[in-house]
RNA sequence: GGCCCAUUCGUCUAGUGGUUAGGACAGCGGCUUUUCAAGCCGUUAACGGGAGUUCGAUUCUCCCAUGGGCUACCA
């Protein structure tokens, strides 16, 4: 039974690397029928913050990645909060204790740091000495009698070689002098990462432990802890990093990172899926558009490859644009009526009225296909359907049209939506019978549809004059054409 | 400094002991066209370096270089 899981910490947004890391455990497991589930790492009470545990989950929700168990949703190993846990890992703390892996360490962070710097300047391996392994009970009693603290470290075997299977790497191997007695837990009810870690993969039963790679160094240390409490290692795969366009890794210095961050930008969720497994995956074709659902199906850790990879936003807004094309007409538009309300351009009660909602569709069919994200649907593409044009009069000539020409070519435009009935008043047919008059009076397009299209728009760029008087409606259409031949006339030949 | 990892067009990548080293994004050019976009067609551009193995290495081995990750009483 496959079982794979993502286990963030609470203490910042969704991050980016976090949803790519999501992703592949939730397609591992579901392309082998297994489970995915979701484990909160809130050991760390300080940073943790309920607020981030929602970002989190909404994240995940948003992107469709469902999860078989977690937080909010009840399963057999739960609870799915490492802070609800505390009991069980006590339990194994006391176990190693017993076992004499355990002891209690009294130095002070500050002798710690100084111990470190010392062996960096010395070119030493920074590791702990073992000042404290072989503490008597009465030296213990005295340094707590000064007041001091300790925290709880493991003690690692020596000399030793591990090999860690790894499904993308090959073989992983470390030698144990390199690692040192680490912290596990500050005292018996308060575990670290690194042991509650392994506590918990072990208890819910994970399959596979899908992560990037920054978590290799910890391989070791995680396979001593298991070995020593007698549990079995699970299957490991640690995903090459998302890079900065400097190949470091990815952070917010240099790029979003946040998740939702990209919903709010108007990204699709469809896109950011795609996107991101394709970094560093593919599927062996030159195929690249994927659906999550069809992911599903095809997904295999062997061709996940190992070097990171650059998160580059030109390729995912091509993506995006591509959904953004492809989506559903209705579910496009609701997604865009936020962005029209809060840019100024509707109230909330015009959204939701009816006749505003079909026209709002036209709008959002019409220039999806020159948008890369929902939130510039309004911006200069479009709002010349829901507020006044404003333009420089001398935007009205084509090319090297005079005024007199242009306005000839306008009054043309003029007289045939005029001879349109209301009902006629489509794109085709305006198109048809303005191309009809165009042909009759031997003119060039450029000199009726340049003017007519900028007289309805105002701008040099924009869709096609039939599609926008369509839109717009045979009054107002008629409207803005008058008022622009009017403007032309005031302009000296 | 120590340990670990990586290296094919600018970017994401495919690929093989012998290929015109393929695709996609971006770029550039063209077609279409009232403009923009979309679409279509074309085009620029890559095997980090050095040894070795081999008839032949981008592919296998070693060394080097470069880049990166980790090196917490964070996760």
């Amino acid at each position: 039974m496959v079982r794979t899981r993502i286990a963030p910490s609470p203490t910042g947004f969704f991050h980016i690397g976090t949803a790519r890391t999501a992703l592949f455990n939730y397609l591992f497991a579901k392309k082998n029928n297994g489970s995915f589930i979701v484990r909160i790492e809130d050991t760390d009470k300080e940073r943790s913050k309920p607020e981030f545990e929602r970002d989190i989950l909404e994240g995940l929700t948003w992107l469709g990645m469902q999860w078989d168990e977690g937080p909010d949703k009840k399963g057999e190993y739960g609870p799915y909060h490492q802070s609800e846990r505390f009991a069980l890992y006590r339990r194994y703390l006391e176990e190693l204790n017993n076992k004499s892996l355990l002891y209690k360490c009294y130095c002070t962070k500050e002798e710690l740091e100084e111990e470190r710097e010392m062996q960096v300047l010395s070119r030493q391996p920074p590791r702990y000495s073992g000042k404290c392994s072989a503490r008597t009970a009465a030296e213990q009693h005295a340094l707590e009698k000064e007041g001091r603290t300790s925290t709880l470290r493991f003690r690692i075997e020596r000399n030793r070689k591990l090999t860690i299977k790894d499904h993308i790497r090959g073989d992983l191997t470390f030698d144990t002098d390199i690692l040192d007695d680490f912290i596990i837990a500050k005292d018996f009810d308060t575990p670290l990462y690194n042991f509650a870690v392994v506590i918990d993969d072990h208890l819910m039963k994970i399959s596979h432990i899908i992560r990037g790679e920054e978590h290799i160094s910890n391989v070791p240390k995680q396979a001593l802890l298991a070995e020593a409490l007698d549990f079995s290692t699970p299957e490991f795969a640690h995903l090459p990093l998302i890079l900065n366009p400097d190949r470091t890794k990815l952070s917010k210095r240099q790029n979003k990172v946040s998740l939702l961050e990209y919903r709010t930008d108007g990204y699709l969720s469809e896109a950011l899926i795609n996107f991101m497994v394709l970094l560093g995956w593919n599927p062996g074709g030159d195929r690249e558009i994927f659906t999550l659902a069809e992911l599903e199906e095809i997904f295999d850790l062997t061709r996940v490859n190992k070097s990171g990879s650059i998160f580059d936003t030109h390729k995912l807004d091509w993506f995006n644009a591509h959904y953004i094309r492809e989506m559903d007409i209705s579910k496009l538009t609701s997604l865009c009526t936020p962005y029209f309300i809060s840019a100024g351009y509707l109230t909330e009660k015009e959204a939701s009225a009816k006749h505003e909602d079909a026209k709002i569709e036209k709008i959002v069919d019409l220039e999806r296909e020159r948008i890369h994200k929902i939130s510039e649907i309004p911006l200069h593409t479009s709002y010349f359907f829901l507020t006044d044009v404003e333009y420089d009069d001398h935007l009205l000539l084509w090319k090297n049209t005079s005024p007199q020409a242009t306005q000839e070519g306008l009054r043309i435009a003029e007289k045939v939506l005029l001879s349109l009935d209301e009902s006629d008043f489509t794109a085709s047919k305006i198109e048809q019978k303005l191309k009809q008059a165009i042909v009759e009076g031997k003119l060039k397009n450029g000199v009726v549809l340049w003017p007519l299209r900028v007289s309805l728009t105002g701008l040099a760029a924009s869709p096609s004059p039939f599609d926008v008087a369509a839109i717009l409606g045979k009054k107002k259409t008629l409207e803005r054409v008058s008022h622009a031949l009017k403007r032309i006339s005031s302009l000296r030949p």
